[in-house]
RNA sequence: GUGCCCGUAGCUCAAUUGGAUAGAGUGUUGGCCUCCGACGCCAAAGGUUAUGGGUUCGACCCCCGUCGGGCACGCCA
């Protein structure tokens, strides 16, 4: 038996709909959107009128009649035109949140289905510091990687690499214009490479002869030089373990490390299939195909440059192949701003063309920018980016702040831990409890407070309740009893765990989790302060209170995980 | 020029995909620490959902127009 009460609901509604004759498409619950007159509605009647040709409310007659003699509901009615409204006995949501807190998913389920899934996140290039652009695409993607494996999916993450465009090309150019060769390339670290990059940038911009030997050298690496592939070799590794420090702090996690030029050698079978397939053409000395332009313009697809060099999409065509065939995706997710959202539809339908992905579920997930108070993206000051490292430290010099002096039992080691906990908590939670397609504006401000819809809010919540649990000592859980209202709004709350997780993972959609995180959070300060937990009237309700405190503590730390986030076990705050 | 996205409380954002009285945070005002952690709780004020029409039992959501904003449009990735 089902440990949700909105499963076992829907199913006694499912009979009584089967019973009249009604289409049980539409036997669902949803959480109530009138708490004063419900726990549950039922829209269905409404739904149902027009194809049963009847009024609504005639409907909803019948159905709530049925639900009546149920023993379960201890109020059924008709509201409005046709909602039906239920209130569910106190007794059966006691049980109900006794069966969750005893089930180790918490209730919740998984997938029937379990699919290999391949993530794209990421997108750190080599010799550029990752900056508050990558900020999301590694945070949201944590995230949906977290809750894909939950709900029992194979989810394998890889970071893509930027290594193979032209920015190789200029680097190289850049060093060799200064050094006279590439002997030398081999003793730059991270800070040299990323500064022959930004000179590169500049001179590239201004000078069309330099972009031109950039886009040589580029393409000879690209076609094996011996020489440009050591040299780059070395490019890539230093950036990579840079990259690497900074996901790590991030708490973000990727399986592999491929990039763009482990796609070489099938970039020219792309190439060779297309041109089977007659779909591939020449165009300006370039090879190109083109796509239908239904109802609108749409630029076509460059696979080999005029230079003969690979475009990025020909790059990202080829990975497609490369992970079916050799990770058996059977979806791949990118998580990349929305802006590459044409550059996806072209790729996704120039492999749909070669048929290199048949039955493979291809999505972009696209984000918005993070932005500055003018709702352009993010620059700082003076006018640059700001590095991801930089936010982490003003975040964690704020949190510092806070936090009070070194003691025995809590050492300046243990401080920083926290400190590291509560700023990475906070600068997540910040951008998880937006929507994904919609961008937001960036206040440092933001992280001088951690109050409100916060992430250290959700923190300090399970803090505290492990404080009560702690003082607790030998005392333990028991049996849950409906005593008042706010016990009963928890244990409502604590039920949509379930249909939340799974709407999360259906939507991959993050800020599902984080709102819920949060008002679930809210609602059990709410309790909290009506309802004393130790010195509670009788043994039998400290006990009930003592269970829901440790599963709403069990609720949040799971959410904050599946957002990424750790939930330090005490939090300190200056006196 | 063409296409896509957006416009909701002073500010930053929601609204379970067409359902009831559009909700949170922040800011403002006022209450609550002798009591399990006040990074907390309670309350008040704040809205013609840019605008004009349409579709239907019912629209922030769907369709058309207008105004305003963002983004993308073949050899950067």
């Amino acid at each position: 038996m089902s440990v949700s009460l909105e499963k076992i609901i829907n199913q006694k509604l499912a009979d009584i709909f089967a019973e009249l004759g009604f289409n049980q498409n539409f036997a669902v619950i949803k959480t109530s959107d009138r708490p004063d007159l419900s726990d549950f509605q039922c829209n269905g009647a409404l739904a149902l009128a027009k194809s049963e040709h009847k009024n609504p409310r005639e409907i909803a007659a019948q159905i709530a009649a049925a639900l009546q003699q149920d023993a379960d509901f201890s109020a059924v009615s008709v509201d409005g035109p046709g909602f039906i409204n239920l209130k569910v006995n106190d007794t059966l949501i006691a049980s109900t949140i006794d069966n969750i807190s005893a089930d180790e998913r918490l209730g919740c389920d998984k997938v029937a289905e379990p699919q290999k899934i391949v993530l794209d996140s990421g997108g750190p290039n080599v010799a550029k510091a990752l900056h508050v652009g990558h900020l999301r695409s590694a945070v949201i993607g944590e995230s949906i990687r977290r809750i894909e494996k939950f709900v029992g999916n194979d989810i394998v993450s890889d970071v893509h690499f930027g290594d193979w465009g032209t920015p190789m090309g200029m680097i190289l150019a850049e060093i060799i214009r200064q050094d006279g060769n590439l002997s030398k390339t081999e003793t730059y670290t991270i800070e040299d490479i990323s500064a022959f990059y930004k000179r590169a940038n500049i001179r590239c911009k201004e000078d069309e002869d330099a972009k031109e030997t950039a886009r040589k050298i580029t393409a000879e690496l690209q076609n094996g030089n011996a020489e440009y592939r050591k040299a780059w070799q070395h490019l890539r590794s230093v950036s990579v373990a840079a990259v690497k420090k900074n996901y790590e702090e991030l708490a973000a996690h990727f399986d592999l490390w491929l990039g763009e030029s482990d796609a070489h050698e099938t970039c020219a079978e792309i190439v060779n299939i297309a041109k089977d397939k007659n779909v591939a053409e020449l165009d300006d000395g370039a090879t190109i195909v083109r796509l239908e332009e239904t109802n609108k313009p749409k630029p076509p697809v460059i696979l080999v440059k005029s230079d003969g060099g690979y475009s990025y999409q020909v790059t990202d065509i080829a990975t497609i192949k490369m992970r079916v065939d050799d990770l058996h995706a059977q979806e791949i997710i990118y998580v990349v701003d929305k802006r590459q959202s044409l550059h996806f539809e072209q790729v996704f339908e120039v492999a749909e063309k070669l048929g290199i992905a048949p039955n493979v579920k291809l999505q972009h997930i696209g984000f918005g920018t993070v932005n500055g108070a003018d709702g352009k993206p993010f620059k700082t000051r003076d006018g640059g980016v700001m590095n991801l490292e930089d936010l982490i430290k003003l975040s964690k010099d704020k949190v510092r702040e806070s936090m009070p002096e070194p003691t025995e039992e809590y050492n300046a080691e243990y401080i920083e831990k926290l400190v590291s906990q509560i700023a990475i908590g906070a600068i997540k939670f910040q951008d998880l409890k937006n929507n994904i397609a919609s961008g937001y504006i960036f206040e440092l401000d933001d992280f001088a407070k951690f109050d409100g819809k916060t992430g250290p809010y959700i923190q300090y919540a399970v803090a505290r309740i492990n404080s009560i649990l702690r003082k607790a000592g030998a005392l333990k859980g028991g049996n849950v009893v409906i005593s008042n209202a706010e016990e009963r709004d928890l244990a409502l709350k604590i039920m949509q765990l379930n249909n939340i997780v799974m709407r999360a993972h259906e939507a991959k959609e993050p800020s599902i989790i984080s709102d819920y995180a949060y008002t679930l959070a809210q609602t059990f300060s709410s309790f909290y302060n009506t309802s004393p937990i130790m010195s509670a009237e009788t043994p039998q309700l400290a006990a009930s209170r003592l269970r829901l405190a440790a599963l709403v503590r069990d609720i949040l730390t799971l959410l904050l995980n599946l957002l990424g986030i750790e939930a330090p076990e005490i939090m300190l705050k200056k006196a």
